[in-house]
DNA sequence: TAGATTGTTAATCGATTAACAATC
DNA sequence: TAGATTGTTAATCGATTAACAATC
């Protein structure tokens, strides 16, 4: 099984998966070295910062040429994916939830959606890619069958906290929180926020500094 | 019109939405103030982080009682909200773009989506919402006739770039990448990843670190 | 070989935390 | 008043960057 480190700070975490998806458009163009320096250019990184990065994963580049294209293609891969299918369910079937349920890339990236529910009796029954929409009754007993690792809260900010609670019971130890809310979960089961309005709001916010550094007042 | 300052450090500025949903949550229970010890521990921070977050802000707490949750939600939202409407336009009318168009989240925070589009013929003139999906050869004229701001990419990986340059080349100055792929711009446009997947992958470490941490070795 | 590039150590920079006087 | 809590300054911690010997 491939092995995931636990030991990588998470700023060194949080780059890890655009080295990755760079070196995968690399491979495609055919390329098969890239250096620190070309590396860092490309993402908007210093070259010492990229070579500090990799220096955490099971990489060796070679002096006078860097890095081979195929090696960090697949060092990243495993690192990130931890070697095995996480298997993940998803809380909410509006627009978002089925999106991410039927998503492609979580599954090429080794996330295997068992299931998707919803409170609602309006959509429950509902198709959604090859799945059904199922009841919250029924949402225990699939984590507790398939072993379910993550829930995906795909739900209003209003209703976050009253599904994040039914999935911990169920036995949840991992939440990725769609919803802009701040939801509360004990200790043992880890909480990520998906911050889509946060990183809209960040990207207005640089629009905005960029406008006023150019001296250019706000449009309209 | 509202005042968004251009100097807070990226750090607090991500938390900032912490804040503000929380003390929403707050003043819907109908609790008026809060002590930056009480805020650190529902957030999980210190409440000298808090303090000095706060100070960035333009709100006052008060010896022995803390900070007006009223005060602290009207100043983090003009804050975050920019004090404006941003226009954007979403790029993919997949599922997730329809989930992103449709979002109300983002019309109540003040994203007005102007417009979705979709290169594929097979998707042009289905309804989303209100909307009907547009060719992208109408994108530049919506772009440039109602000076839209943002652009939101929710096209496949491989179709992300393509997309951007379209996007760029129509005049936008913001990028919000829902893609799990890295793209280049101008450097007079910003770009935030929404970066889902590596969310996701983030929540998988922290599950696998966990588990290693109480000896408890992956399921299955 | 000479020059480029790695891996790593040391220096810098910035963010977080601790501490405490001011104040309600 | 006495005690709690702010706002802010100083100390600590960690991440980024610079520098450079090793090496291809």
């Amino acid at each position: 099984m491939g092995q995931m480190r636990t030991n990588i700070p998470v700023p060194v975490l949080r780059r890890l998966p655009k080295y990755r998806s760079y070196i995968q458009e690399l491979r495609l163009r055919g390329v098969e070295w890239i250096s620190s320096q070309e590396l860092a250019e490309a993402l908007g990184l210093t070259s010492s910062t990229v070579r500090q990065d990799l220096s955490h994963v099971d990489v060796e580049g070679i002096s006078k040429r860097g890095y081979k294209t195929e090696a960090l293609a697949g060092v990243l891969g495993r690192e990130l994916g931890g070697g095995r299918a996480w298997k993940a369910v998803v809380v909410g079937a509006g627009n978002l939830g089925c999106a991410l349920a039927t998503h492609r890339e979580f599954h090429e990236q080794g996330f295997d959606i068992r299931g998707i529910f919803d409170a609602s009796s309006r959509v429950v029954g509902k198709k959604v890619g090859a799945m059904v929409v199922r009841g919250m009754d029924e949402l225990r007993r699939v984590v507790k069958g398939d072993a379910v690792d993550i829930g995906i809260l795909a739900v209003p900010a209003a209703s976050a906290q009253d599904a994040a609670d039914q999935l911990v019971a169920a036995g949840i130890e991992g939440l990725l929180n769609m919803a802009c809310s701040h939801i509360r979960v004990p200790a043992h089961v880890a909480v990520v926020d998906a911050r889509i309005l946060e990183s809209l709001q960040e990207l207005a916010c640089l629009v905005y500094l960029a406008r006023s550094k150019n001296g250019v007042e706000a449009k309209a």
